[in-house]
DNA sequence: GCATATAATGAGGTACGCTCATTAAATCGG
DNA sequence: CCGATTTAATGAGCGTACCTCATTATATGC
């Protein structure tokens, strides 16, 4: 009947998305109702539709919006680090900080990792890839630099960054346990670093007490010399 | 109309179960159809609901059983090995053998590893648990033994483990690669202790300094009577 | 062979995502 | 300022999902 005030169409497209954030954060993608989302938007699911050609579409704008957030924070601040280890430190620092500013949207990240259908060169995937590279850059930098193992395996060790800290957080989050971002970034990076750092080669360690002893010797006769 | 002939209540179960992995582990649980379950295993859905409460039941079932068969495969393998390395690798070899056995099988494990509601407590917990435990008790015995560093941090060590494969199997599959349970686990338990393993401590390494300083004198000296 | 227990049924309830013909509001030309 | 056109908004309704339950069919026990 009395149909509502209409809007201008950007403002209304941004109440929808911002009404399935609250909603999507909630609830697990397939227990989010679209009924819900509309309701929060104070409009019936019909007008939902002429902004988003489905649920999943709507989804995707909302994952689509945090990731743009996200990068957009980390870029500038990331740009100005240098060191591998204090660039390593600071993106699991800010990854872990996600579960600790907003808990719910942390949530869906993990909940929502999409392996999905037509993912590969949809934006959300372009956008995920971009997150990802500031971790490859790091690693590959670092390899460069020599800071890191000459052999360390790139995609290996990106996945054992991300997918640990995916485990971590939702075991600690899952037990109700707090996220401290700094401490627990010194620590992981740490315990990573301990691995992924060069190191003298056992090879190059033994030769030690030889070079010691050669030492040795060339004091005694030095000092030998001296006296006589 | 005519039911079909009834079967013995075991049997019906255990052909409700087959039908139900068939379904579940082609598609994801919210996509998987009580209706197509039914079909499969000869019913209408009705019938199911005498043999499961419910959708959600009949998947933790389904899972159920297959971390039993996987639990009992494990388990007398692990019992016969002794040191940290050979069990770590055995335990990363096996977790990924479950992704070139079935495909199928491992991806669901990986969709749907629950953090939902009603889970603590219940036999599927206890299952994971129990899978689990293989791993930190690999660890904890590698930090008795001295094998591994006294300062690890276990449950960190364990999420960093799981984690990991979990996004290296994702990735893998993900980009059509075959995997490699044998070589793959070597990989992988190698970058692992590689910084899990205590070494010689930072005091060590720090005669380097020493020696360099002694060298230089030495040098020096030498120069001198050279020139004198 | 009748009574009881139980396996199996399928119609129907509620909720979901989504479509589409229709309505109401804004915009614009004259 | 008013009719025409565009466009935001609607809500009834379709198909399908999970699940319940009164009912039917079959097996079992006495």
């Amino acid at each position: 009947m009395t149909a509502l005030p209409r809007r201008r169409k950007s403002v209304r497209r941004a109440e929808i998305l911002a009404a399935a954030r609250e909603v999507f954060v909630a609830r697990p993608f397939e227990q989010a109702s679209v009924a819900e989302i509309a309701a929060r938007a104070d409009c019936v699911e019909g007008t939902l539709y002429t902004y988003f050609r489905n649920k999943r579409d709507l989804f995707d704008a909302v994952l689509t919006d945090a990731y743009d957030v996200l990068i957009a924070d980390i870029e500038p601040r990331f740009a100005a680090l240098d060191g591998t280890a204090d660039r390593l430190r600071f993106l699991v620092s800010r990854h872990l900080q996600i579960a600790l500013d907003d808990p719910g949207l942390s949530t869906m990240l993990r909940r929502e990792a999409r392996g999905g259908e037509p993912y590969f060169g949809s934006r959300l995937h372009a956008l995920n890839r971009r997150y990802v590279r500031f971790m490859t850059r790091t690693l590959a930098d670092g390899i460069e630099r020599g800071d890191l193992r000459a052999d360390l395996d790139l995609a290996l060790a990106r996945d054992f960054v991300f997918g640990g800290l995916e485990h971590r957080v939702r075991d600690l989050l899952g037990r109700g346990r707090r996220i401290e971002p700094a401490r627990m970034a010194r620590e992981i990076t740490a315990m990573l670093l301990e691995g992924w750092t060069p190191r003298a080669a056992p090879a190059d360690v033994e030769p030690l007490g030889r070079i010691e002893a050669r030492l040795a010797r060339l004091e005694g006769e030095v000092r030998a010399r001296a006296r006589g």
